[in-house]
DNA sequence: GGTACCTGGAG
DNA sequence: ACTCCAGGTAC
């Protein structure tokens, strides 16, 4: 249906992209247009789904289990109130349907895009093809936009935060509370009285501070996420010690080791990659045999899991990046600049594992008896935020 | 006391 | 760009 749009879809997602929203996307027909009723796509469906504003597979079919909720067709300068509503036929297998309200058809043609956003429970119904429509998304009076301002502006939270933090800035150069590559973040939390942890919350009231060293000329490492362990049960390799007996090497200094990045595009020099299973929605580790090139799969997560440990982590986040100089226990810090990002648009997550943007690292080694671990690391390098985040706000902290 | 997370790297 | 790596804590 989309490619009938009489808009281009990727412009109409970069429109949308630059103040930070997610949509699903509709392109009505003359027939659908007339009678307001549309077909709602897997797109559509999962969108609904995924922000928890409507669930086509828990609704039953026909008239009794219609869902009507009041929405908002969006022009340039007002908020039109409509009816929206959302039923399964008792005809044609209960095909999802969706109803936008007799006012839509005073609001677009047949063949225009309609963006269909959620925000805070919330739907409106955005005609992109509508130039005075999408010129007002750059117009911070506009109603659309102060609903959206208003979702992602920054929280009193934040506010506090970012005082402290250009508070710390004004020392300048701080020396190291703890040498090696953790220090910098460690330092960072220490001065805002964060005591060091293991637990998965977000670090200062709901936000997830990230500290980097900024090197100008040498490679830009990816940034950890957050860590999470595979399911074990649904894992054919069975745990962590299998993992680091079948898949790992010895190092320079005989120790067994798994230290490695994977990612989906290919294979890593130790013939691991990683899969997406879309029938069990699952996360593979694979091993792909050099020499028969059999595929073995060995280790599994749940996606809906890493979803959601990505939501919690990732509600609000900080990305703060540092000067450095010096060594060991002399290197110092001065804490420059923030980048600070909203949700985490875990719909994205399958997609940027394929596409290679995300990645998983082991980072295993034998001690003793037992399978050491510093975690599983999902990571993503900090250029491509953006695949994973709506866009960021800087901060200068001088 | 092992597992599973946290905090982050270099050549 | 890829291979390979680090010091910590909660339970």
């Amino acid at each position: 249906m989309l490619e009938k749009s009489d808009f281009s879809i990727v412009k109409a997602l970069e429109i949308l992209g630059k103040i930070g929203v997610e949509s699903a996307l509709l392109v009505p027909t003359k027939t659908g247009l007339e009678k307001s009723i549309f077909d709602a796509t897997d797109n559509l469906r999962q969108y609904l789904s995924n922000l928890q504003y409507h669930d086509f597979r828990q609704q039953g079919q026909g008239q009794g289990c219609k869902i009507q909720r009041e929405a908002f067709l969006v022009r340039a300068n007002s908020l039109e109130k409509t009816t929206v509503s959302m039923y399964r036929p008792e005809t044609k297998r209960g095909d999802p349907r969706i109803w936008l309200g007799h006012s839509v058809r005073s609001y677009a043609a047949a063949y225009n895009l309609l963006a269909i956003v959620v925000l805070d429970s919330v739907m409106y119904i955005l005609n992109m093809s509508d130039r005075a429509v999408r010129s007002s998304f750059t117009n911070d009076d506009s109603p659309f936009r102060k609903i959206v301002d208003q979702y992602t502006s920054p929280s009193s939270v934040a506010r506090e935060l970012l005082g402290l933090l250009r508070g710390i800035s004004q020392q300048g150069f701080v020396k190291t509370l703890r040498s090696g590559d953790t220090g910098v973040g460690y330092t960072l939390e220490t001065l805002l009285g964060i005591s060091a942890n293991s637990r998965k919350a977000p670090d200062f009231k709901g936000i997830e501070i990230k500290a980097k060293r900024s090197r100008a000329g040498s490679g830009v490492n990816r940034s950890t996420l957050f860590s999470k362990a595979p399911n074990w049960k649904l894992s054919p390799i069975g745990n962590a010690k299998n993992l680091l007996v079948m898949r790992g090497y010895d190092d320079k200094n005989g120790r067994r080791s798994l230290y490695h990045t994977l990612d989906a595009a290919e294979p890593n020099s130790l013939g691991l990659t990683l899969e997406i299973d879309p029938e069990c929605d699952w996360l593979k580790q694979v091993y792909v045999d050099p020499s028969s090139g059999a595929r073995v799969h060995d280790v599994t997560w749940e996606i809906p899991i890493l979803k959601n440990d990505l939501a919690a982590k990732h509600q609000e986040t900080f990305w703060v990046k540092a000067a450095c100089r010096g060594r060991g226990n002399m290197e110092a810090f001065h804490y420059v600049e923030v980048q600070h990002t909203q949700k985490a648009m875990t719909a994205n997550l399958p997609a940027l594992i394929e596409a290679g943007v995300l990645t998983v690292d082991y980072a295993l080694h034998y001690n003793g008896t037992r399978a050491r671990d510093h975690g599983y690391l999902f990571k993503i390098r900090p250029d491509s935020l953006g695949a994973l985040f709506p866009p960021p706000r800087i901060h200068a902290l001088l």
